[in-house]
DNA sequence: GTGAAAGCGCTAACAA
DNA sequence: TTGTTAGCGCTTTCAC
């Protein structure tokens, strides 16, 4: 590995001038330019960025901490945070704190200790304790930190109101509304537009019934058996509001019950991922807008690394796509 | 940010001992420790890694090259990755090669310049040439670097006869084999499953189709839509070998169509990741074993970190998983 | 058992 | 315009 020094001297000059030649900050004459150049291409140079990290006391990466990838929504939403942080000049660390038993406590130290410039987190699991204490920039997603750390999400509230809507116009009776056991109270915000729902049905006369999912199980084998067992327990539902994945399996298990879907049975997914809009019949959905969610976590971020003070929330805009399933 | 600088200074010793007192290796007196222990809690001391690093030369993290996550096989991959990675003491670092339209170059050059330790690369994209030039640790799944490069994949000699295997059983008379552009010859090398399906079905008189899908579009609309079409153009297929998720699509499109699975057409996906398991039906799949695969990847990769010469390759087991779809 | 000093590779301030 | 020097925060000799 061929140091700065090694081409400075190749080129028969101080390691200074190499530096500034190299870096194109500082004054350099033409001629001297080139010959550092000719050197450091004799020598392949690559400037370590371990050193010029220390110096500027950032790494230029950021980690995202999100519970799985098994979930259509988080994969998706790692993928344009990484899209989007690379356009911003960052790299991305993954950080999964659901699959392994690994602690989200591990992530958080990579904060302190200068691993990452900032953490932009989508986890439900840990206190919030251990990141209020740190004092680096965090931005979350979804989740309620009483105001202290700036968070983006949804607009949930529209959401339920949206779907209540849809379920009122279609005629439904009775509604199964089913999300996260984590979201049943407190600070994950995706539980608003759950709430909003039963209200709304509620203040309209229709019948609600309302179940939780696990909040560390993702995978679609855990998504079938429990809509199996709320097609069991519920009979008489015609309606069901719950996420993508487990909309899906909705689907299926419905139709595989003989009950078709939407004669018997509407159902409205949250989050409108591309996998549940593609595949036949489309799920009827409200969207939330990755692409949006992504550029206003990682724009806030950004500014935050670079000084600005912002604590405002960020309230995404929701859509409504018509499928075949309501 | 307290350094350990401050710490000697508070515990007023030299900041040597203080190193070796917090870092554990080398000799000092317990009482010592026990001034610059609490003096490190007092200043709330955190090393600074990006220090470390510089020293030791190594960043303690490892870059995963995939093109997107919106595929369900390479999500399933990366969350495992991730997982073996952390175990084994190194962060990792994410790298979408498609999804943004920036430089898989970009990736390659955090080996150079010591931003990774080590790249575990699975996409297709990029020209040979890139990859053995680096002289640094690079491991590859399911693509053939002519033996320069050490390689995990799965076995697809055995995955294809399997499959031609199950045709045959259930008396298919013209199968669509369907696969990546990328892999239609060199060394993407899922190929080698699909050639040797057609080899084996063209050798028990079965007639064969082949298709190619492009190799930079992962979305669900578009498998729907290629599904769709190869199941106009070709009316008289009775059995499909695809993908995960292209083997979903094909699913959806041929029930709409009303041509019945398994009865008027046999699936076979080849991935068989837990998304497609739990459908319904579901679909009947030669089992990429993504646990062992990423078990492999990390094992060669952290041995060939600590010096260790491995240029041979890890053929991994495929499984069939039976279901309802052949 | 402990402190001083060197150095990882780089950049920036300061002289020359 | 250029070379020298002083660190970034840490670990590791090497004397004491």
């Amino acid at each position: 590995m061929a140091s700065i020094k090694d081409v400075a001297n190749l080129a028969g000059v101080g390691l200074g001038t190499a530096s500034r030649a190299l870096s194109g900050n500082g004054y350099v004459a033409p001629e001297t330019k080139k010959k550092i150049e000719e050197a450091a291409r004799r020598l392949s140079y690559t400037p370590n960025v371990l050193a010029q990290n220390l110096l500027k006391n950032r790494s230029g990466i950021i980690g995202i901490l999100v519970p799985a990838l098994d979930h259509c929504f988080f994969s998706r939403l790692v993928q344009e945070l990484e899209s989007d942080l690379y356009k911003k000049g960052y790299k991305t660390m993954l950080c999964c704190t659901v699959s392994g038993e690994h602690g989200e406590q591990d992530y958080l130290d990579m904060l302190e200790n200068n691993m990452v410039d900032g953490i932009i987190t989508a986890t439900h699991s840990f206190n919030d304790e251990a990141y209020l204490k740190s004092n680096r920039v965090i931005v979350s997603f979804d989740r309620d930190f009483q105001g202290r750390i700036p968070m983006v999400r949804s607009d949930h509230e529209g959401a339920g109101r949206m779907a209540a809507e849809r379920f009122i116009r279609q005629g439904c009776r009775k509604v199964l509304n089913i999300y996260g056991e984590d979201a049943k109270e407190g600070h994950i915000l995706v539980g608003i537009a759950h709430r909003e729902l039963s209200a709304c049905l509620k203040a309209s006369g229709i019948e609600v019934a309302e179940e939780y999912t696990s909040q560390d199980r993702f995978t679609m084998t855990y998504y079938s058996e429990k809509a199996g067992e709320c097609l069991e327990k519920y009979r008489d539902i015609d309606g069901v509001f719950a996420s993508d994945p487990l909309a899906e399996a909705f689907l299926w298990e419905s139709e595989r019950r003989g009950r078709k879907v939407p004669r018997d049975l509407k159902i409205i997914s949250y989050d409108g991922t591309e996998m549940t809009g593609s595949i036949s019949p489309r799920i009827s959905a409200i969207v939330q807008q990755i692409d949006k969610i992504s550029g206003n976590l990682t724009d806030i971020l950004t500014r935050r690394i670079r000084g600005e003070e912002i604590i405002e929330d960020k309230i995404t805009e929701i859509l409504w796509r018509q499928g075949e399933t309501c």
